[in-house]
DNA sequence: AGCACGCCGACT
DNA sequence: GTCGGCGTGCTC
């Protein structure tokens, strides 16, 4: 007798998996997805492991195969593990990253008439209407859909009795899946029977008018015609394809059709430029690797860092080609928000045809599609956001990850709270594959670990325009606080404006940035401070312009502003904060002349906007653009010759220790944007915080001091690298209760920490969360800094309404 | 989550 | 005595 050990995709399965006989009829495969019964039920499940001994004392049996082939490789299935083990997640979870789209399939349950139900015993009149709504339908009812006439509670009881009464019986099946291949069936002539004047008039003599038609039209079409579109055109049913298929007049072929989301992208000629001596030198020590790693040598992490413009795409796609060339694949993260045409152009110009894309646009369809092309090796390249990691590419040679400081690349909204980056190292580590970290201003961690030898760290120093090897923009700082001292209360200080004032009469082209990230509007009484908020979630409810409403960032509650002030009764509530359209009301004031166009989230949430603002922008249509996180990443526009950044300290003062290195990598990213085309480009950063060494390293460009100030910070307050950080979250809906039990885990983490010995481990709070409540539900947290986190927290026990965060990105 | 088992109060 | 409330524990 064989054995499975099983990922059982049950809420209540945790991280262990489940152990399964295997009947000696199924030939089941490590990877495999099966159906197993679980307590009363019938559940998906994914063969982890095969073994001759049983881990428990008795098993059920594997009911059956889902899928013939195994859908998960072995190393895949170990990146699982190592996943669900590292950071806290439910082991079907982790599995469930790397199963095909749409994969997670229900069984319903129905009821059914018992069939000897005539001798019915005495029923209560429930169970009467119950009896009564099965026998009106005729046929099969959904339990779900008793449960909404019933009442959940009132329906399972009802039906358990009557189901032990034998007067119904219960039995389930497979729901509809939500996604399959996509099926088009086509019609075509078969000219064996006569010509089709001979056909049609056969018909037309049977009074079969509306075949003799469907046959005109297939002659009028020459070729295969969609089955769909005869029946719409001709008007008839599917009777009538039936007959003319029947009397063999007609062939039906139904045809698997693959919907490719880059059918409509327009492959441009691919023109790989001259490496420069800097880049082909960083160029030849990456290759030697790949060289050496198809031989299984050494698989090792680059950091490759290098400033915006210094051609790391180039060095990106050299790598894969050299990866191709030894028959592997490779896998380039790219964060979500540079998911852009070009970006995508790019590798399709240099791949044509081998390259899978996945972006958030995509429909499931698409992704279904995508997945089952890269599971049977069409594709050898897959791009993407963090998820792409997980796809089904064999042979996997190099993992790129660009802009690898990204915090986007840390799920943490969901579990598992994985980390793409140190994901994706442990799956080089697995698979023999190279890594390539590419960022202009690598995460601190990264950045540690190369100096420590970890990572091998190659620069590239130069900027490369089309004026050839350039210089940084000048980065000017402007003091926001001498501004007010001089009676400036716009958002522009004298500097920008005047800066903007001769970009405008030189006829170029100006982008204003700001930092929304909690500086959102809000409404505030000027006379008691009085600031509306959600009553759920209690954070500042932003204020919208176009709707003149205010509106809850978490919960996406609604309200009117208030007339007078619910706290004083004045009138006095005025608006405060920054926003886009904020800044676009007081930019059009300012220059009246300019043709000003706002780029937000709320913009570019329609398809496509993306391409049309670049259009309008590189037809100089536009002068100054206005916009937010979505301008920094990535974007490349050459002509434009002024960037203002209107406030960079907005991040600066969040509660997170992590602020100040964000602040540093969007105004350097920002700073990064200007001057790459034929002119000049000039910076300016507006801030209140002039002094700040984030703010004074990002006007330098200068990676190393920001580096040096921010790691010595880390080890005096023994933050990350120097522990590891663990947070961890408890919901619920009374404040009371959520402290206490917060104050409580914090107690049981400290006697563990006694217990076990250890020293360096310390907690941090409990401290109700930076957004205290959330639909309702108050949220406490501890922040555990200690090594080994991990593992120390798996002997402790959560109960429900914690959630752990193993090397958390953000407090916030 | 859902379904067993089991231990007490209201009723026949 | 028995039906049925929901507290506790388990699911290979």
């Amino acid at each position: 007798m064989k054995y499975a050990e099983v990922a059982v995709n049950s809420p209540i399965a945790g991280p262990r998996s489940f152990c399964y006989s295997i009947p000696f009829h199924l030939n089941c495969r490590i990877g495999q997805a099966v159906w197993v019964p679980f307590g009363s039920k019938t559940l998906q499940g994914l063969v982890i492991e095969l073994t001759n001994q049983p881990s428990v004392e008795d098993t059920k049996e594997i009911i059956g195969l889902i899928s013939p082939e195994p859908l998960l490789s072995p190393a895949q299935i170990e990146l699982a593990l190592w996943i669900c083990h590292y950071y806290h997640a439910p082991l079907f979870d982790t599995v469930s990253l790397m199963l095909p789209p749409g994969f997670e399939r229900k069984l319903e349950t129905f009821l059914c008439l018992a069939a000897d139900s005539a001798d019915m015993p005495d029923l209560t009149v429930e169970q009467q209407n119950l009896m009564d709504y099965l026998k009106n339908d005729r046929g099969d009812v959904n339990l779900k859909e008793i449960e909404r006439k019933f009442g959940k509670r009132k329906a399972q009881k009802i039906v358990r009795d009557l189901v032990q009464n034998k007067v119904i019986t219960k039995y389930e099946r497979l729901a509809k899946p939500k996604v399959g291949p996509k099926i088009q069936s086509f019609l075509k002539l078969e000219l064996n029977n006569g010509s089709i004047t001979d056909i049609v008039v056969r018909l037309r003599d049977k009074g079969a008018y509306k075949q003799a038609e469907v046959i005109e039209f297939l002659a009028a079409k020459h070729g295969p015609v969609l089955l769909a579109e005869i029946k719409s055109t001709v008007h008839c049913s599917q009777s009538v394809i039936k007959a003319l298929v029947d009397s063999g007049s007609v062939s039906l072929d139904a045809i698997e059709i693959k919907r490719d989301p880059l059918a409509h992208v327009k492959v441009m000629k691919d023109s790989p430029p001259v490496l420069t001596q800097e880049q082909e030198r960083v160029w030849e020590e990456i290759r030697n690797c790949l060289i050496r790693s198809a031989d299984n040598k050494e698989h090792p992490v680059f950091l490759l860092k290098g400033v915006t413009g210094s051609g790391k795409t180039e060095i990106y796609l050299k790598a894969i080609a050299e990866a191709l060339s030894h028959g592997k694949q490779s896998v380039c993260l790219v964060p979500e928000i540079a998911l852009t045409p070009q970006t995508i152009e790019r590798f399709m110009a240099r791949f044509p045809g081998q390259v899978a894309i996945f972006h958030s646009g995509l429909s499931l369809g698409e992704r279904f599609d995508e997945w089952y092309r890269i599971y049977q090796g069409e594709f050898k390249v897959v791009v993407g956001p963090r998820s792409a990691l997980f796809s089904p590419v064999s042979g996997i040679g190099l993992i790129i990850i660009d802009e690898e400081h990204e915090w986007t690349y840390k799920q943490s909204d969901k579990s598992p709270r994985y980390h793409a980056r140190d994901v994706a190292v442990k799956l080089a580590e697995l698979t023999n594959a190279v890594v390539i970290l590419g960022s202009a201003t690598p995460d601190i961690e990264s950045y540690y670990k190369a100096e420590k030898g970890q990572y091998r760290l190659v620069e590239l120093r130069e900027r490369v325009t089309p004026r050839g090897v350039s210089p940084l923009p000048e980065v000017e700082i402007v003091n926001l606080c001498d501004e007010l001292r001089a009676g400036n209360r716009s958002l522009f200080s004298s500097s920008l404006k005047k800066a903007i004032d001769e970009v405008l009469a030189r006829d170029e082209q100006t982008i204003l940035f700001i930092n929304r990230r909690g500086s959102a509007n809000f409404v505030q009484c000027r006379d008691c401070g009085f600031v509306p908020t959600c009553s759920r979630c209690l954070v500042a409810l932003t204020y919208h312009l176009a709707e003149n409403r205010l509106r809850c960032h978490h919960c996406n509650f609604v309200r009117e502003v208030p007339r007078t002030c619910p706290g004083c009764g004045g009138t006095r509530l005025r608006f405060i904060g920054i926003g886009t359209q904020k800044v676009e009301m007081e930019a059009r004031s300012l220059f009246k002349k300019a043709r000003i166009l706002r780029w937000d989230s709320d913009v570019t949430t329609r398809r496509r906007a993306h391409e049309q603002i670049l259009a309008k922008i590189k037809n100089r249509e536009i002068d100054i653009l206005i916009g937010t996180q979505i301008i920094a990443k990535g974007l490349d526009l050459p002509q434009v010759t002024l960037i203002g950044v209107i406030n960079a300290d907005t991040g600066l003062n969040l509660p997170d220790f992590r602020s100040a290195e964000r602040t540093f990598q969007l105004t350097c990213q920002i700073a990064g944007r200007a001057g790459r085309g034929l002119m000049a480009g000039r910076v300016i950063v507006q801030t209140y915080n002039p002094e700040h060494y984030a703010i004074q390293a990002a006007s330098r460009h200068d990676y190393e001091s920001f580096y040096r100030r921010e790691i010595e910070y880390r080890r005096q307050l023994g933050y990350p690298p120097f522990s590891q950080m663990a947070r961890l979250t408890y919901s619920h809906t009374n404040n009371i209760v959520c402290h206490e039990e917060a104050d409580r885990m914090r107690e049981m983490i400290l006697s563990e920490k006694a217990k076990q010995g250890l020293s360096d481990l310390r907690t941090i709070g409990p401290a109700p969360a930076f957004i205290p409540r959330v639909r309702g539900r108050y949220q406490w947290h501890i922040v555990v800094c200690g090594s080994k986190l991990h593992t120390f927290l798996s002997d402790i026990v959560f109960p429900k309404g914690w959630t752990i965060d193993i090397d958390p990105v953000s407090m916030l």
